[in-house]
DNA sequence: TGCTAGATTGCGGGACATGCAAAAATCCCG
DNA sequence: CGGGATTTTTGCATGTCCCGCAATCTAGCA
């Protein structure tokens, strides 16, 4: 009586949300989200004006729902991880694992980046929903570790610079349009920035302003 | 012809703006910020409900704008330091004398997290002006090392680390009612533990649970 | 088939954001 | 000191949005 019997109830109800989330994004990259009306896209996914607002608190929501990161299975994976390991060693194992097996999910929320400088009324709710990812990652962290998300400033921190690694990586990825292959090492450099503690890195050759090669191939 | 002549308009521009925050923020500590109508803040803030529309595009924006932290001037500090000391360093020096300096705004601040956790339309915006902080900061950092925001991970990775220290030491020391002294201690320890790369902290006896002294000398 | 719980819809009300033009306040220079 | 120029404040009107409520429709199950 929990979570049983995935009825055709709740296949539908997702499927109308994501019919939502889809003809939203559809629609914003068209024309500009400040452009479109809670009433397009209802047209669009065949809804109702009011039930777009049964499923999200509003059109930003809406949304932001269809780039999802999609990172909640790779929460879990850390949780089962032997435990003594340490959690920055395991978060660049599963985060640069997870880029190398969905490259193409990834390029999909770098969309949602793009579309973002475009909305701005969209970075709010994007980055609330990071902030959310956090505060899950930290809990987690803060049980394997024995540590308290109340108290103790490692949960938190760590959490903090796992997912930074993974935002800042994504974007530089975004920005430059590099390879799909790259943005593994993007996320490992950046995981081994941090448990180096910060080196201050007098600008490595590449990096600086010269662009690695083409990217195109 | 730049930020000369401060003169009475400016004076009373900032003094409503003040006065219109003030209110919000007052109001939304009584009621919750739902609850508050901007025509009721425009009459808490003797003006006009659209003069409300002009300085700020929500009620949210509003109430955030009076728990500003007024690191800006951190800012500037950071830029006006020698360039060959680790940014992290400098950082954790100029916003741990800030906390020593000025608990009390700093405890305004705190007040803030409290109603945000009351009023969740406030996260958004509140955490959308965190990363504004961040970017500013990465700019700088950017200047300062000789690297670039857009194709290199180290300003971005080490602007978000030196803010999620903040935001973190903030957090518990809020959440914990900590005396003013042992804030500079949190963001250090914050620091340091970044800069030592993160060691899993098995934890240690103080932070843990038992608190560090009673508050009052 | 028929009953029940859950989902969709329509309607209506309250609130908000924004453009535009008038009115008030401030500034600057003669 | 005074009057024109500039800026800020204000009122009004419009389109949109969010949400509560009640009715309708649909899936689930006996």
């Amino acid at each position: 009586m929990d979570v049983k019997h995935v009825g055709l109830r709740e296949i539908k109800k997702r499927m109308t949300r994501d019919a939502i989330a889809a003809a939203a994004l559809k629609l914003a990259e068209q024309k500009g989200l400040n452009e479109v009306t809670v009433e397009e896209i209802a047209r669009e996914a065949f809804v109702s004006p009011r039930t777009i607002s049964n499923y999200f608190a509003s059109k930003e929501e809406a949304v932001l729902a269809a780039g999802d990161l999609g990172i909640e299975k790779v929460l879990d994976e850390f949780s089962s991880r032997p435990s003594d390991e340490p959690p920055l060693r395991a978060l660049r194992e599963l985060l640069s694992d997870y880029a190398r097996e969905h490259p193409d999910h990834l390029r999909g929320a770098s969309k949602m980046t793009r579309l973002e400088q475009l909305n701005p009324t969209l970075r709010p709710h994007r980055i609330a929903r990071e902030v959310e990812m956090v505060e899950m990652l930290s809990a987690r962290v803060a049980a394997r570790t024995g540590t308290s998300v109340t108290s103790d400033l490692y949960p938190s921190v760590v959490a903090s610079a796992a997912m930074t690694a993974m935002i800042t990586s994504l974007a530089i990825w975004s920005r430059e349009e590099l390879s799909d292959e790259s943005l593994p090492r993007l996320i490992e450099d950046a995981f081994n920035m941090m448990t180096a503690g910060y080196p201050m890195t007098r600008q490595e050759p590449r990096t600086t302003d010269a662009p690695v090669e083409t990217s195109s191939p």
